[in-house]
RNA sequence: UCCUCGGUAGCUCAGGGGCAGAGCAAGCGACUGUUAAUCGCUGGGUCGUAGGUUCAAAUCCUACCCGGGGAGCCA
């Protein structure tokens, strides 16, 4: 048996390839059948002279997403996908599919996500799913090839690590329990034990949060390190980020064109320096006539593209009328494009304003919303680092700046083109008595974190760590619109199914 | 929880008081180079649910259910 991804090395060979239907016509005394078998998609032809008599009839019998095994030369063919094609001397059917309910057509989402088992079969799912699978090795790699270990938290706790967040409960042999929001404060523990750990898990909230950055089951990277301080911290975030990065960009440059990734956009990322600014600076820039100038260039630009398209639109309507059929397919599938980017720029109209004005009058000492983490993102290319926030805002365990008792040593890391928040991290608080008087004031219960004061109390250190949201980091290197394409099986609100 | 848009054939949608429609998919047929193939024919409906207004409701009104996008929260 051979691969569709090794088919090069077999050219003007026999091989057999066994996988599934992608696509079929037929033509007279043809057949193509476009075959994916995993690691990729072909062209068999099967011309009726070339086979036995049953073996046309099995061809002629497909359906999409019939199983088969396929046996016939293999031809380099630039007509067809991948450069090669198939000329086909067998056919064996393993299984002739029924109605298969995705077809070559498009879809609504709520139809896709209800056939989400058959969905991770179409091309762009599939590169998704690798790309991926490479983010995840490139992790571990980058960790491991640092002497990171990598250690487990538990995902039963008995209680809310921040306090904050809404967390799934459950019955643990009539004790109440929760769902793991956070790894962190046991991976604190290990560190302690082992200097430089990661954990890998999944992590749950239950925020009735319905938009594209959010899911209820989610899977979270979370080093912590003993003797690393915020700029340590800040720079091992940096080169995590570079590294995977250039990784998806050298491994997986197929599946990026798959998705239609601008790929020059994530060498900008592997390739240069981020830029780290603290949060007050932040804030100036959020105020400054600079960016409300900015902004009114942007509702400026999106009048000059509306009254474009709107042109083009009714260009193309003219032309409709004596076109031929596949050029009316053409205008009719771009008047729809216009017609959604019109809905947007409308859209744009309404927020832009709003987005101007959150800015302009940002008070310090609160956190960013939405539009301001996406103001202050405009006119970056590779990811933001922001640090040194107002302690009010932020969890009981981080370290206040000895500079500025306003403060901790926290950092958040945003991701350009509107992915938002992708690394949330810290230097931790290492002195007992703070601590105990913060869990106090953030009216935390003191007996369930009395284990975690004990690293506090047997030989406390500096130390740092950061939790990188996986999801959020496959949507942004992928170019996906919403996380629920970067999981095979998301859980969301009102989505337990399949 | 709130704001906003939507639910019509298997899918994507049009129709917005007066006969339930199109394209694709499905079935049958034609075609020896197709790329979401093309062409001809055929079958396919609880117009989200319940109530109301009307001679007449997919269309108007009310309530509810489900979904998309967003706010809050965050990775």
């Amino acid at each position: 048996m051979t691969y569709i991804n090794r088919l090069s090395e077999h050219v003007d060979k026999q091989v057999t390839l066994k996988g599934w239907v992608y696509n079929y016509r037929s033509s007279g005394s043809l057949v193509f059948i476009e075959m994916r078998d995993g690691t990729g998609i072909t062209q068999c032809v099967v011309a009726k002279d070339d086979v036995s008599e049953s073996d046309w009839e099995a061809a002629t019998s497909l359906r999409q997403e019939s199983s088969l095994e396929i046996t016939g030369t293999v031809k380099a063919d630039d007509r067809s996908i991948g450069g090669h094609e198939i000329h086909v001397s067998e056919v064996k059917v393993v299984q002739i599919a029924e109605d298969y309910p995705i077809t070559p057509k498009e879809h609504g989402v709520e139809f896709l996500m209800n056939n989400r088992h058959l969905w991770l079969r179409s091309q762009r799912q599939w590169a998704a799913m690798r790309v991926r699978n490479e983010i995840i090795f490139a992790i571990h790699t980058f960790f491991q090839e640092r002497n990171f270990v990598q250690m487990d938290s538990p995902i039963f706790t008995s209680n809310a690590a921040e306090g904050s967040t809404t967390l799934f409960e459950t019955d643990y042999f009539d004790e109440k329990a929760y769902l793991a929001q956070t790894g962190q404060l046991y991976g604190e523990a290990m560190a302690m034990a082992h200097g430089l750990i990661y954990t890998f898990g999944p992590t749950f909230r239950a925020e009735k949060s319905k938009t594209r950055r959010h899911l209820t089951e989610f899977w979270m990277i979370e080093p912590e390190m003993a003797y690393y301080d915020l700029d340590m911290n800040m720079d091992l975030a940096e080169d995590m980020i570079r590294f995977i990065t250039a990784k998806v960009v050298e491994k997986r440059k197929n599946e990026l064109e798959i998705l239609e990734r601008d790929i020059s956009k994530l060498e900008k990322v592997a390739e240069n320096p981020f830029q780290r600014i603290t949060y007050s600076e932040a804030v100036e820039q959020l105020k400054s006539k600079e960016t409300a100038d900015m902004l009114d260039q942007m509702i400026e630009d999106r009048k000059q593209e509306e009254k474009d398209i709107k042109q083009e639109r009714e260009e193309i309507k003219k032309e409709h009328g004596s076109a031929k059929k596949w050029r009316k397919k053409q205008i009719d599938q771009r008047v729809i494009e216009i017609g959604q980017r019109l809905d947007q720029i409308e859209e744009d109209y309404r927020n832009i304003p709003q987005w101007k004005e959150s800015a302009q009058n940002f008070e310090w000492g609160n956190d960013f919303g939405g539009s301001d983490e996406t103001v202050l993102m405009l006119q970056q290319e590779v990811p933001l680092m922001v640090h040194r926030w107002p302690a009010e805002i932020k969890a009981f365990y981080m370290k206040r700046d000895p500079e500025d008792e306003r403060l901790v040593l926290g950092v958040d890391v945003l991701a350009p083109e509107g992915y938002g928040e992708i690394i949330g991290g810290s230097q931790r608080e290492d002195d007992l008595e703070f601590l105990e008087n913060h869990i106090e004031k953030h009216d935390l219960p003191m007996d369930v974190f009395g284990w975690y004061l004990d690293l506090r109390r047997f030989g406390s250190v500096p130390h740092s760590g950061f939790g990188l949201g996986l999801e959020r980091t496959v949507a942004w290197l992928c170019g996906l619109s919403h996380v629920r394409e970067t999981i095979p099986f998301p859980r969301m609100m009102g989505r337990l199914r399949p």
